[in-house]
DNA sequence: AAGATGACAGTCC
DNA sequence: AGGACTGCCATCT
């Protein structure tokens, strides 16, 4: 799907999905982070519903994105309710309760990395 | 075909 | 300072 002769891909998911494919290996982001990237942070929550919609089609490492928490909100999403924190601890992101430790050091801010 | 659902965050009072 | 409401896109049934 995504349509194939296309090239008005505005779809708000589309873009939810490339930012998280494009984060790096060992880091983290937020919702409101990729939403505020793509310059609709009020849209927060549909930044969890594409995941929510993508991760059955699509492979977007959604492990890597928690809610402004640093809670592993999805991981109930996921194959295991275990496999988000077992991803991240294999990336080296110390996660203690379903919340990340040290979330704002490894947290990924797509603006200032990718510097829109 | 139409309605309900879905991983949150920011702002208002 | 704290609690409650609103905002909004796509996919699924």
């Amino acid at each position: 799907m995504m349509s194939t002769t296309k090239k008005n891909n505005s779809t708000f998911f589309a873009d939810v999905y490339e930012v998280v494919k494009l984060i790096p290996k060992g880091r983290v982001t937020s919702y409101g982070a990729i939403a505020k990237y793509l310059g609709t942070a009020k849209s927060s929550r549909m930044v969890g519903y594409a995941m929510n919609a993508v991760h059955l089609l699509h492979d977007v490492p959604a492990h890597r994105v928690v809610n402004r928490n640093g809670l592993l909100t999805g991981k109930h999403h996921f194959a295991t309710p275990t496999l988000m924190q077992e991803l991240l601890e294999k990336e080296g992101i110390k996660i203690k309760e379903d919340q990340i430790i040290n979330f704002e050091k490894c947290f990924w801010n797509p603006m200032e990395e990718l510097t829109l």
